[in-house]
DNA sequence: TGTTAAAGTGAATTCACTTTCACATAATAG
DNA sequence: CTATTATGTGAAAGTGAATTCACTTTAACA
């Protein structure tokens, strides 16, 4: 009768399971609570992941997958780069408050722990993704939109500025704290701090 | 011989020795690790605190303390409202640096986790301080220093985004990352935008 | 100095998980 | 149709703590 999934679907299928778990609290993902999620015992999670640290892995490329496809399709959407970085962080306000186990995650430490490999996940996604905003940043300074005195970098980190104090502020007060109204409001501020003032022709 | 503890120092050595833990790895905080830092066995701890969750209790407090006194101290080093802010984000890269058990607790979810009680823990610390920094925000925009079109809690989001991300990322590289020196870049931009442009003044 | 309460000890218990394993069943290919 | 391989099952074993408890030691002080 029921057709039995295939070895990908299943794999993505337990990912997505944990991911939802952990819109609740990380310890709830569990071997047996994965298990039921996806209607199977819990012994039948190993023939797909060696063990429960393989689990996270896949959790984290599923969520490195879904940041990366935010930034593409901002890219799409907008043409200036102030505009973009903008697009990027209005979307990751909705996003994050969508997957509540996003940021539980990346401020977890069940998922990214002391042996440092696991550490390395998250630290890899968000190296990759820090690069992503800088290129950005430089093409804007490149056509003038942004200003030159500062690194493209530091144009990143004002940028996560807006973005992690309101996710975080989510996190904890689980879920009352809407991160989405304070990343608006705090786009504000970033326009104007890294937008080149033209000194001269603004007087 | 050796002189008992009294009752109180022995309740501090012990938040003491679990923050101690923290700078490793949370889940390093086991009774047994933090009652062998304190040279007793792991049953003598229940004769202090009631359960594990009351020893992170403590530690929430003593990070509540020591987050406190900074933010003290730097209001006395310094007269202007955006000094003081700046000084108290120096004061906090130097702080988690050197207690990196700091950061590690706060996104931690052992610490905060499901039971809202706990989550509130932090989430209450976090309130009462920015509140005492909109307080000088809003200080700083009676005296004209800074920009008064936005509201002084935006301020203090503009502020916990020059502090927060490098902490994070602080957190997330296991110490490789140094947040000082990109808490110091932060706070230019910082400034540039929340102080008040006197645009008439300034072309 | 002998009594009492507080603090500490060690062993045992409990608990919530993860992981393993021998066996069963479904899908697939020869 | 049968052999083979991939998945799934249920029970059992293993693990790493937290917590409890009866008992001892220590400090204080009447």
């Amino acid at each position: 009768m029921k057709k039995r999934m295939d070895r990908d679907s299943r794999r993505e299928q337990i990912a997505e399971a944990a991911l939802k778990l952990a819109a609740t609290d990380i310890s709830a993902i569990t071997v047996e609570n994965v298990a039921k999620a996806c209607k199977i015992v819990p012994s039948a999670l190993y023939r797909h992941y060696k063990n429960k640290d393989e689990i996270f892995e896949g959790l984290r490329e599923l969520v490195r997958k879904k940041l990366k496809e935010n930034t593409v399709n901002a890219a799409k959407e907008e043409t200036s780069s102030i505009a973009i970085l903008k697009n990027i962080a209005l979307k990751h306000g909705d996003f994050i408050y969508k997957y509540p186990g996003i940021p539980r995650l990346l401020f977890s430490d069940q998922v990214a722990n002391k042996d440092s490999l696991k550490r390395k996940g998250f630290l890899n996604i968000m190296a990759e993704y820090r690069e992503a905003m800088a290129m950005i940043a430089q093409k804007g300074q490149q056509t003038g939109e942004i200003r030159t005195d500062i690194r493209p970098e530091d144009v990143v980190f004002m940028f996560l500025g807006t973005v992690v104090p309101p996710s975080f502020l989510f996190h904890l007060s689980d879920g009352e704290f809407d991160p989405r109204l304070q990343i608006q409001r705090n786009l504000i501020l970033f326009e104007d701090a890294v937008k080149n003032r033209h000194i001269s022709e603004e007087s």
